[in-house]
DNA sequence: TTGTAAGCGTTATCAG
DNA sequence: CTGATAACGCTTACAA
């Protein structure tokens, strides 16, 4: 079964029309001014014919084009997927397309291959979701040729690469500030990969930790999945004077949890547990999950706004940040006093 | 500060090599013997210029791209972005990169925008995300003059557009049958917005209690996030017989066991509930889940498969299916005895 | 095996 | 206001 019923080009809309290519051109830019009756006769012809341009022979001549690259590590967890629906609705809106690259692992051949094929496009521009140490080095493998901004979970060096970000830090700091005024001696946490080494959100634990000189446990590493989360905790189980638990984020926290009742801990009573994100199922946790809310839709829409003003000013933009906030539901209170009194 | 630093082009490479472009063109291509001299000469200025294919021309002079674009209602949601990882992983793997345009509505002038643009680019076919009625929609505006595909919930009509799918029908159906083998009289279902009006999960559903000669209840009619569970399920604390609740997908379910629990009933003492999909969390659920698995990274793969063969052999592929299995855990057990002896 | 040259579908410059 | 025509960067006959 054959496919291949011609495109119509412009040529073709131009015969149609019984006027010349560039009369088509200028009609369908809009840049210049036609005479109303060539103008009817092109868009009649553009309409029976159903033109429509071809991109690639667009950008080949203009040297630029209307196609934006995003790239991160992973398209379905809960933060990035938001992320990239943000961007992708900003984009639509603002007439750009989006392609879409995943760079599984910072390797460099991998890196390397990703990247290249989504840069041999011609691109408007691209944006990286930088919320783990492969969006870090996806970002230092662009080309400075090409504009480039960022969504991250912190604010970077001035004078690099314009970002709006979800503060990380600050969330951080404030649920493990609140878990202490609950009366919690301290408060453990189960960590995500890193970005960077001394920011985001277990830099932010450990500062509000300090800062109110309370004791600062081992961090325990775990991963992003439900599963990692329960299997960490386990390990906890026996930890003595773990009456509070900051979790990375909210499928850590529900494994965590998990893992705290099969052991026989109740929540919030003997164990507190605060998440990070808000996901959907956050609320209807049972109980419901105390958590760091962040909003990574409009991360999403803010991070291609910076790229749009880049690419409409030539300037580059200035960074944006949102400061998360947290929702206090039925997971923490505070610790029981038996642990209490034991100190 | 300037951007435009020229990207080289395959003149500059052809210089530095001191060959003409079309060698240039043919080691890099490498469909035609090229004398290994010349060969190294090339690869050799290739590397130090940093050289990459712009593949906006390439497309142009070719007629087609290593472009596919990918079709949705949505990125955010579970089902649509772990098909769409799948989609993107396949693809990257077989050289391909993908564009992602989201159709929010069936809305004719919405999914034409959504549509044109993307059309306008130079593709070497088209994936549709068909879960939704959006998605037929969607897929009843692609051009005939491109090779398209679907991801699906059900089997389509013969002599369609070829398609991999996730049987919805058989789900739904083996989840019922399980639950009345269990000894509900009934099974009552909290719908996702239907595809089509005879199939999918509802169907399935409908189906199996029929051909129990079980009564069928009114099917109740919910959206897809943990919200709306909650929601349509508190309008059924009051239903009587309602001993089992088969859910449209699993934040349903967890929205609807929120609402259940906080009326007093208790899981599964009281309400047996199931979901669909097999979540991560799902099994981090308390209770957890009992659920219909489907494998969506691994339907996106497939989805990607049909088109991949479809542009190398020119011929539509056939259709793929996956019979989705149900994952029994703690959610779902016998009806309590007064019920039963209620009837 | 290598080079020359003709496009691919548009836009933009430059005359009319 | 409109129409030729020269690029844009690359591939691919066709020659050499």
């Amino acid at each position: 079964m054959p496919i291949e019923r011609d495109v119509p080009g412009i040529v073709d809309v131009a015969a149609k029309a019984d006027v010349s290519v560039s009369t088509v051109s200028r009609v369908l830019s809009g840049r210049t001014r036609v005479s109303d009756r060539l103008r009817s006769k092109v868009e009649a012809a553009v309409q029976e014919l159903g033109y429509r341009p071809n991109a690639a022979a667009q950008s080949l001549v203009r040297g630029r084009s209307s196609t934006i690259a995003v790239f991160a590590r992973n398209t379905i967890r809960y933060g990035y997927a938001a992320t990239l629906q943000g961007i992708e609705e900003a984009a639509r809106a603002a007439g750009y397309v989006i392609m879409i690259a995943v760079v599984e692992s910072g390797d460099p051949a991998e890196l390397a291959r990703a990247v290249d094929g989504t840069l041999s496009q011609t691109l408007a521009g691209a944006i990286v979701i930088e919320f783990d140490e492969v969006g870090v080095k996806t970002l230092a493998a662009m080309p400075t040729s090409l504009p480039v901004v960022a969504a991250a979970g912190a604010r970077r060096a001035r004078g690099t690469t314009p970002h709006a970000f979800l503060d990380d830090y600050a969330g951080g700091y404030e649920a493990t500030r609140y878990l202490l005024s609950l009366g919690h001696e301290t408060v453990h946490h189960l960590a995500i990969p890193a970005t960077r080494p001394r920011s985001g959100r277990a830099w932010g634990w450990r500062k509000a930790l300090e800062d109110a000189g309370a004791a600062v446990p081992a961090l325990v590493q775990a991963d992003y999945s439900p599963t990692s989360g329960y299997d960490t905790a386990r390990g906890l189980l026996g930890v003595p004077g773990l009456t509070a638990l900051l979790c990375g984020n909210d499928e850590l926290a529900i494994g965590a949890a998990r893992a705290f009742q099969e052991g026989g801990r109740r929540i919030p009573d003997d164990i507190s547990i605060v998440g990070f994100d808000d996901q959907p199922f956050a609320r209807m946790w049972n109980p419901s999950l105390t958590t760091v809310q962040q909003d990574f839709v409009d991360l999403g829409r803010r991070t291609f706004g910076l790229l749009e003003q880049w690419l409409a000013s030539g300037e580059r933009a200035q960074d944006s940040a949102v400061t998360p906030s947290l929702v206090i539901r039925e997971s923490s209170a505070s610790p029981p006093r038996t642990v209490s009194a034991n100190h």
